[in-house]
DNA sequence: CAATCATATGAACGAATGATCATATGTTCA
DNA sequence: TGAACATATGATCATTCGTTCATATGATTG
């Protein structure tokens, strides 16, 4: 593993061995790493990004997000599962419906930072 | 637009007219969510966060991050192409070599939420 | 318990994506 | 200027993803 420092880089060495090294070092686990592009991902797509920002005025229901999005409820429900599994979005049942709210105010943390990137 | 609240969902209306008119005031446009969808669709990808991780730690030239992640250089050039497009990486040419880095603290607070989430 | 409604799930399909290979561009130096 | 090197780019291909359709599950109410 060490040694891979040494390793061929584009036709011939070329890396600054003490740069690397030292990064190797400071990187977190690959696990850790796979899980925040996992956590971005879900974040990464528009349907479900308005989902979330619904969801930041009020708690919904399946059926009214599907309205007011102009989607199938199919595919909400499809893109709640993703939400939900990555824990940035929570469910009550009350009878027959079910209302979905984000999870914590990290979303709401992290739907922040990224809109100050946006608009800056 | 506004007589939407009226329109069909799953096979009747069961849309709770208030909270979907009041949502539907208060999302940002289209165009932001679009963008903020897109900035986290960078983020959202394994290859992407070891390289904004690598480079939180160090500049780092194209050949050195290669050979760190264990990619082509080809792979690694397309993604900074991507990540530099996105402002989430600029880059400073040194004879023949291009040095990357952060473009700017945002990208670390972002990343640093991220990680929150993920090691709750 | 049968009908109705809200939601969840599985299959299928077209679109988007990321890695690689081959090659082009651009820089240095003999 | 021409060889060598670092990076960028275009094409290709296998994989992944998001939506829809059809249908299943779960809950309420007459």
């Amino acid at each position: 593993m060490e040694d891979a420092y040494n390793a061929d880089c584009c036709d011939f060495i070329c890396a600054h061995e003490e740069i690397v090294s030292t990064v190797r070092r400071e990187i977190p686990d690959e696990d850790v790493l796979y899980d925040l592009a996992e956590l971005f991902r879900i974040f990464g797509d528009s349907t479900r990004i308005r989902i979330l920002y619904v969801l930041s005025v009020s708690e919904m229901c399946v059926c009214d997000i599907a309205q007011l999005l102009g989607l199938t409820q199919s595919a909400i429900s499809h893109q709640l599962k993703a939400l939900k599994n990555t824990r940035l979005v929570k469910s009550r049942r009350d009878g027959k419906t079910v209302f979905y709210s984000l999870a914590d105010d990290h979303v709401r943390a992290i739907l922040g930072q990224g809109v100050e990137h946006v608009e800056e």
